[in-house]
DNA sequence: CGTGGGGTTGATACAGTTCAAGATACGTGG
DNA sequence: CCACGTATCTTGAACTGTATCAACCCCACG
């Protein structure tokens, strides 16, 4: 593992406060992988053995019943992931794949409780990731049941906007499969939800989108700091 | 407060292993209130000062966005809610209000953030409690987005019935709107999904449901441990 | 009684998926 | 460097799932 990589792992919230002892132990007893893009690096319903942490590339988190499918989450560099599986020392409830070639942290489970149970830093970190990580579930599931493709789609537009300076000129940095799946839509409705918003004053052509009026764009989005605000 | 209504909230997970005087102090702080059906303890986007515990009666969890409105969870004795909040000193991203007369229990959110860095076993009981709250919303939202509105009422069905000893006669204990409201869809599309099961082996009269083919009903709904399954 | 709320039913409309076909973009091998 | 093949994206049409609006039934309760 290289040194750069321990320093952005040490920088995430989880292990930031941690006594140096407990971040070695973890670390001691962790091993770093190489993944290739597609595969599948933990499936549902198998024992949580591993906290994985994704130190680059890409994760996609997505969950299966009776032959359907649905995409929950992406994690992105650098980022822990299923936390709540491994305290309960349960099993994972999604799966996760890799979307391009990544490298993943991958920590024993027992190892992660055990360094709990000594540092209490720690403890309190978890505490705060967990809270974080729920809050954000139930943002997702506001997002979903509150608000039709489209909507979804546009404040997606917003906050990438105002990621990216705010400028009113777009680059979608994801496939738009991807998106669609994060969106929680299919590809086909994806793009007749980009069709529909040119009504309100976002034009797409191919990776990039124009905000050519943003006064009608946010009108019609409705943008919610209790459903698209990262922070909260 | 009672001392029955105070070793009923002893015995929640949360403050079961706690010491003595963690949850003296905890109770010295707070105080317990009567309020009647139908009132709103707790607006989306204010401030988490309060820890709350249904001590009696019923609560549900909503939330709103650009006018539209939907159910979350419900909460019933002896439980916490809005724990994640609390813990982060944020704002509630979820509304509550009494489904019928209850009494609160009302925690002030500084006093768990003191008992959570005083108590190692506390912090522990919040680190699982939290862990089962953000389990249980994945549950919900893949039993939102993988099955339709009669598969979600099917499982209900079929858990109810387990719950109460599987005769296959079951009894339901809340009114329509609100089991729609749980389940995620209007009272009209309920009495639709009731209707459509008359064909998979589940007959509707009144409050009583009649599981004359669980193998068919099974078949419709297929259930899933990781979606319907309360413990894991 | 009569009135009102919960529940059901019907008609209509919107949101979303699926299936199929066509368009565009892109990397590879000839 | 072009041609081809493949994957992504788009568009159209049909269909499922759900919401909405309206009417009506039923029963409990004053």
């Amino acid at each position: 593992m290289r040194p750069d990589d321990i320093s952005d792992v040490r920088a995430l919230p989880l292990f930031r406060e941690v006594r140096d002892e407990t971040f070695d132990g973890l670390l001691r007893a962790s091993f770093l992988q190489r993944f290739p893009p597609g595969l599948v690096l933990i499936r549902e319903n198998e024992r949580a053995d591993f906290l994985h942490v994704v130190v680059e590339g890409a994760v996609e988190m997505f969950a299966s019943s009776a032959g359907r499918e649905t995409t929950i989450s992406f994690a992105r560099p650098v980022s822990a992931f299923i936390l709540a599986a491994v305290l309960k020392d349960q099993v994972y409830l999604q799966s996760a794949r890799t979307l391009e070639t990544s490298r993943v942290l991958m920590i024993p489970a027992s190892s992660v409780r055990e360094a709990m149970t000594d540092d209490a830093a720690f403890m309190a970190a978890v505490v705060h990731d967990l809270a974080t990580a729920y809050r954000s579930t139930v943002k997702d599931l506001k997002n979903q049941k509150l608000r039709t493709g489209a909507e979804r789609l546009a404040n997606w537009l917003l906050r990438l906007d105002s990621e990216q300076h705010g400028t009113g000129s777009v680059e979608i940095d994801v496939e738009k499969r991807q998106l669609a799946a994060r969106l929680g839509m299919t590809p086909e409705n994806l793009s007749r939800a980009f069709a529909a918003l040119k009504q309100h004053g976002a034009i797409v052509r191919g990776m990039r989108v124009e905000i050519v009026d943003r006064d009608a764009l946010i009108a019609f989005a409705r943008p919610d700091p209790l459903v698209d605000d990262e922070r909260t």
